[in-house]
DNA sequence: AGCACGCCGACT
DNA sequence: GTCGGCGTGCTC
């Protein structure tokens, strides 16, 4: 038993567990500070622990506290923003604060200490961050561009910067000057450059070692292997690497002389996270830049709702680039729509004929043409004409989806897969029926209608293979395809030199969707895709096919007007009361029926604390009712202020924890998708 | 989350 | 009579 002595304190620790409060440990002063890693024993277990505070009393009865049996020495602690933030991060999120500190940490900081952990940092430490000499490829900068930098070189202190720029305005170059001219503002200074999905800019991360090789560059993202991934940490963490390029999860590195955050692309979905803590890695970066008091900037051209509804109410700088920025991409294609009702638009499989004859027309004149269709596979559904059957995924609420090139049916939500029946299961029909288009299908009209060309179709059944997606841009990269069909994937980041003709073959169906937010990912995808077409300086096209000509969102796409789009949006949401206008959470429940999730919610809201500015909507089953077996259904907590929201979350969700579920639920803040 | 402890059915 | 089902509760 160890007596008190002027030497002996208490850590308080936080490990990957589901608890509110830290736990105290005894440990001597000088053996540990906040923000150090160690391991600690929890009932007969150990874990990997960081110390969060270092105390010299404690509330716990001295007859249940044990000691810290290590501390890492080998790598210095986190500093003490980098604690505050993952704990507002696991507040704000509603989760425990372990679970979030931990899992920000690269796995080599999550494998306990010893002689085989202090050897790890070593090998990892020598590797080195590559360091090659920086290349001049500045360019020369618009009088737009180089207002923005201006602005940005002037900024003190915290302040948000929406750059607002049309595609191929050149928000890349400002980013880069800000960087520099931030880096040599600060001469131990760190930037952070957040992307939505770093293997698809791989150009991004490549520019940057080009112009800031000297001052290492690691990129830090999920598909990186372990020891990579914790080399590059613990650069960034040591001020050794000065950049770092990432996707979400980077949000939560360890920088302690960030001096500048960059959100490429801010309004892209991929910043919020879809399990676990359920954080938006553009708002935490905010948060982030808040708390240390410096700049940050979020770039778009279609900029969420949410960043322009702040840039209106004066919380945000509007930095606007409405011009090309290089000579040979001065003119926006123009964008036309093909009426699909009229007689000359009907779409004979999938492809009206004015969009086959401007095909056609591209082909001649060996330019590239870009097919885009967000759904992948040959049919989305098979039926049966005679009896009505319908090919349904029996684990989910959903169709299943015939793929051609193996003659199965697979359902796109939980990955079930089996054979095309030869026959109507129901009745014996053997002629069943594809219905409707995806990329497989469309990729064979397209060979169809230009037996010459050449067509590759792009989507993740394309390029499992690995670096299949690589070698695939590359050709088209070479002039190597006439015709690119593809999902998502195509439309972002590359830059397609070739690209004069742009397809949207059924932008319809996410025109009438239940999500509140649908139109504004719709708009801000065509305009990603759209932004693919006349990058090499030719005159280029947009055709998109629509039963709904005279929608307005269309129109403003048409004008090149994301201003009017997103105020018209902005009014809409304002008269409904909608986000940005209030605020919102939703608690989901996955139960073996829809009647105990249901039950679960309805229970849940019962026993929810009465607060006035809380809203509480009915428990409904979610949009896709059922997936790989699991019935799933939701319930909508709003309010007009974070505060109120925050509070109320805090008390409902202790609540329901102290009481035994016989349902999984989660709760997540700011839901994107309803 | 693990991993205990703790009271009720089919087995050597 | 035991081995084991997973319901409830704790971890400094």
């Amino acid at each position: 038993m160890a007596l008190p002595s002027p030497e002996a304190c208490f850590a308080r620790v936080v490990v990957d567990v589901p608890m509110a409060q830290p736990l105290d440990y005894r440990m001597s002063l000088s053996t540990g500070r906040p923000g150090n890693a160690c391991l600690v024993p929890v009932g007969r277990r150990r874990h990997v622990g960081l110390i969060v505070d270092v105390v010299p009393g404690s509330e716990v009865e001295p007859g249940r506290l044990k000691d810290v049996m290590a501390v890492v020495a080998e790598v210095e602690p986190l500093n003490r923003h980098w604690l505050d933030f993952t704990q507002f991060a696991a507040d704000y999120y509603q989760h425990p604060w372990g679970e979030v500190a931990i899992a920000a940490l690269p796995p080599i900081m999550r494998s306990a200490p010893g002689p085989r952990f202090a050897q790890s940092i070593a090998r990892i430490r020598k590797r080195v961050v590559t360091s090659a000499p920086a290349t001049d490829t500045a360019r020369r900068l618009t009088a737009e561009q180089h207002g923005a930098v201006g602005t940005l070189a002037g900024a003190r202190g915290f302040g948000v910067f929406l750059l607002f720029g049309i595609t191929g305005s050149g928000k890349t170059e400002v980013y880069l000057r800000a960087i520099e001219d931030r880096l040599r503002a600060a001469p131990m200074g760190q930037v952070l450059l957040l992307v939505p999905e770093i293997n698809l800019t791989p150009q991004l991360e490549a520019l940057l070692r080009l112009r800031f090789g000297d001052l290492g560059v690691v990129a830090l993202h999920s598909g990186l292997a372990d020891g990579e991934r914790s080399a590059a940490w613990l650069a960034a963490h040591e001020g050794r690497a000065r950049i770092v390029v990432g996707t979400r999860l980077a949000v939560f590195a360890s920088l302690p002389s960030l001096a500048l955050v960059v959100v490429d692309e801010e309004h892209d979905p991929s910043y919020k996270a879809g399990e676990g803590v359920r954080y938006s890695a553009r708002d935490l970066a905010i948060k982030r830049a808040q708390m240390l008091g410096i700049p940050v900037v979020l770039g778009s051209a279609t900029p969420s709702l949410e960043s322009w509804a702040a840039a209106q109410a004066g919380r945000y700088q509007v930095l606007r680039l409405t011009q090309r920025a290089t000579d040979d991409a001065a003119e926006l294609p123009t964008v036309e729509l093909v009426d699909l009702r009229a007689p000359e638009g009907k779409a004979a499989s999938g492809i009206a004929a004015p969009v086959a004859d401007a095909l056609r027309a591209t082909l001649e004149r060996r330019e590239q043409s870009l097919v885009f269709l967000n759904r992948r596979g040959y049919a989305p559904v098979v039926a049966c004409d005679a009896c009505g059957w319908l090919s349904r995924c029996p684990q989910c609420s959903a169709f299943s989806v015939f793929h051609k090139p193996d003659r199965t049916l697979r359902c796109h939500h939980c990955g079930f897969k089996d054979r095309v029946p030869a026959a109507c299961p129901t009745c014996g029909n053997q002629a069943l029926q594809g219905v409707g288009h995806g990329t497989q299908r469309i990729e064979e009209r397209l060979r169809e209608l230009m037996p010459t060309a050449r067509v590759m179709r792009i989507d993740r059944d394309s390029t499992r293979r690995r670096h299949a997606a690589e070698q695939a841009f590359d050709a088209v990269h070479a002039g190597d395809v006439d015709v690119l069909v593809g999902t998502q994937m195509i439309a972002k980041g590359h830059d397609f030199q070739r690209v004069a003709l742009v397809v949207v073959l059924s932008p319809d169906g996410q025109l009438a969707s239940h999500d509140f937010r649908a139109p504004e990912r719709l708009f801000s995808t065509l305009v990603q895709v759209a932004g693919r077409a006349g990058r090499g300086g030719h005159a280029s096209r947009v055709l998109l096919q629509t039963r709904f000509p005279s929608h307005p969102l269309f129109a403003a796409l048409a004008r090149h007007d994301y201003a009017a789009f997103a105020d018209a949006q902005l009014a809409e949401r304002r008269a409904a009361g909608m986000p940005p206008y209030t605020h919102q959470a939703l608690l989901t429940a996955e139960a073996r029926t829809m009647e105990a999730a249901l039950a679960f919610l309805g229970d849940a809201r019962e026993r929810a604390p009465e607060v006035e500015s809380i809203r509480m909507f009915d428990p409904v089953p979610m949009a896709l009712q059922k997936l790989a077996g699991v019935e799933r259904a939701q319930l909508l907590v709003e309010a007009d202020r974070r505060a109120p929201l925050q509070a109320f979350l805090r008390s409902w969700l202790a609540e329901l924890r102290s009481r035994r579920a016989r349902v999984r639920w989660q709760i997540e803040v700011d839901p994107q998708e309803i």
